[in-house]
DNA sequence: AATGAATGAGCATTCATTCAT
DNA sequence: AATGAATGAATGCTCATTCAT
């Protein structure tokens, strides 16, 4: 599956169903077939996503949702339990959505090196394209001190692939966490940085800050 | 200035008034002289950054402040306009510190790469002998998407070092908050990861990190 | 009509419709004749009856009826107007229930106070056997103060005996909802008490207290 | 201590605080010294009171309250916990109340009998004069399955003297719980009758209804 | 007749903030 | 300066009821 087949499988729903558009097009008729589909629960992640990245996690109510999604505010307990397994459902969509890419991108015949380069890249761009996501992520995956278990649903994949080359001696031989807060971090910090000001805009960016992290976990 | 010396001026006020005393040393004596003065002040930001840390930016109250901090809820409106005052004066305070902390160890006589090093490396240090503060910088500065002048505030000195560095092609040719995302972004994964796992314990790790991410800026 | 025939009538609905089944043996097969017939409106009585013992008339809610009636949360609005009547219509039933026990056990051609015994004996043993109908009494008939002519169903027929032996100096002269407390107050009483202790184990025990009951309304 | 003196000290706060005002009087002024002490405590619980009778323990919310006791709706999370235990509060107000009354009337150098009598018709002049007592007793003690520890709050004095009564052989050889069935069961549902109709209108009516209860409990 | 997603008013409770003391 | 009772708007959530299927 390639980049572009992905787009149209952008925050799927772990039980394959589309759950919430792209930001960039909220009005995603696919589940509307027929004009009698409503797709409710992703018209609610939607939202929340959509208003978490604007008012940041402690500036939302069930309300704002109900209403940027236009619904009835009881509707949302149709779909999720409470708050807090609306937004674990969020979550859990958006990890997996990255997860996902980065393990279509892996070819295992090709070096690592351009492995590495490829996904991080896509990765970003994907960040980039919808920033809510990193903006998501970064904001529920740290809220309060247990989230552990959520931040180490993101990226697992990664530590697979993180691992076997390191033992191969192509990365530095540091803590696999380590190596992915030099990966991860400047990914994060970038996107942001994409918000307030003007860093990256062509294509041929991306990859040189892709070179930059290589540089920086590379064993030489 | 040393670092030893630092430690007399953690979290510093803008004006020159120490407002929350340092989190391994919760008692101190500056603000008590004569055995009469109360830092309340400092005791009410002591007290929010540690609940922010603990329960997240959202799941504190100032109820929960007065209480952490021993003062009556409506104590913390004499020194204080409101909750969002607070939490800037509060962010306010611990950008100050890392911003002078930055100042204090340039070394214009000294290589860029020697002083890069050693900056990132004491600001690490800093950062996860408090963890406090890179969790409220997090939680603060991303909490909303109009936050954007607090996020300005941070390693604002660190701007005009990377200048000269970029402009004499010691760094690669790339905008400053590039750069700054290729340092920064590591900087507060890694004080996350510490909190899950066990990344750094000793400090010759700390100049591994340094050498990394110096590698990612290096124009070579 | 003996006690044992009384089974067969247990919670009949005033037009003779067969609503809820006995306690005991909640799939009656009365309605399901040629197996299709499925008794919903029974089944949610029934169920009403067994949440409002266990939860208390306000810790119940029409979705948690029709989850233990097994059944969608709408049937219930095919068979009832309003929680309220559906309320009113079980209650109905039980006193229904009570009204006829009594009207059947009635022997003209027997000494009332043999009468008096025998029946209040039954009602008590009734209101044991399945004690989810004293308590929905209870807790329906003054849940509040306007449901005066909700209380006035229950032993309506007592009333025209016992004004027939208070004519006939049998019984005390007093106000007839004045006898009908010093009846009826011991038996709710009672039928509470066994619940949290072993007050009535044995037949016997029912004839005591029953003789108790006749002491105190006696003329002598 | 005379019942006269009773009407003074009626729903007496554990701590001796006067916490809401007789149901007659609601504009108690004995906590009203200088104008200035307001008993918004007292005002809660009384207009908690009220409104059970009126509209069923399950017909309230706090709001209502709020308005009834006019004060704020968050005024009431300031002395309770939660709506659970303002309700708790007002039933060991009241049973406090009814045992203190029981304990005060009992005099060791006169019959039983006699002190049977005097309290059984003091208790229910009390439940009369304000009939929002009983009623709240009913319908708390019994809105749900598991507040037996709540019913067991009421009349535990009298279980003593029963006890020695019964030793003594004046009264019959029954279990205690059974022989307060025959005793408060008459009691509320005398009350109940009371306000459908006319049933009790002269002190010496009470005499009546007290003779016939002790007929009903006497071992003779 | 039966369903169950959808509704929106209403609920208990929390909370930032005020103000008389 | 410090207090903490009081406030009332706002929150997450529940629930009786409706209605298209």
């Amino acid at each position: 599956m390639n980049v572009r087949s992905l787009n149209k499988n952008l925050y799927i729903c772990q039980i394959n169903e589309r759950s919430f558009s792209n930001g960039q097009n909220n009005n995603s008729n696919i589940m509307q077939v027929r004009g009698k589909v409503k797709d409710k629960k992703g018209a609610i992640l939607n939202a929340a996503l959509t208003l978490v990245t604007k008012y940041g996690l402690h500036g939302i109510s069930m309300k704002m949702i109900a209403e940027e999604a236009d619904i009835a505010a009881g509707t949302i307990y149709v779909h999720f339990k409470n708050k807090e397994e609306m937004l674990a459902s969020l979550f859990s969509n958006i990890t997996s959505e990255i997860n996902l890419l980065v393990e279509e991108l892996y070819s295992p015949d090709k070096l690592f090196k351009d492995n590495f380069i490829r996904i991080w890249s896509e990765v970003l761009k994907t960040y980039i394209n919808d920033q809510r996501m990193p903006d998501f992520i970064n904001q529920y995956a740290y809220s309060a001190s247990d989230n552990r278990s959520y931040r180490e649903q993101l990226l697992t994949p990664v530590y697979g692939l993180l691992e076997q080359a390191r033992r191969d001696g192509i990365v530095k031989q540091l803590p696999l966490p380590g190596l992915i807060a030099l990966i991860h971090g400047p990914l994060i910090s970038l996107v942001r940085m994409t918000r307030d000001s003007d860093v990256l805009s062509k294509d041929i960016d991306v990859n040189i800050y892709a070179e930059a992290c290589w540089n920086a976990i590379s064993a030489h």
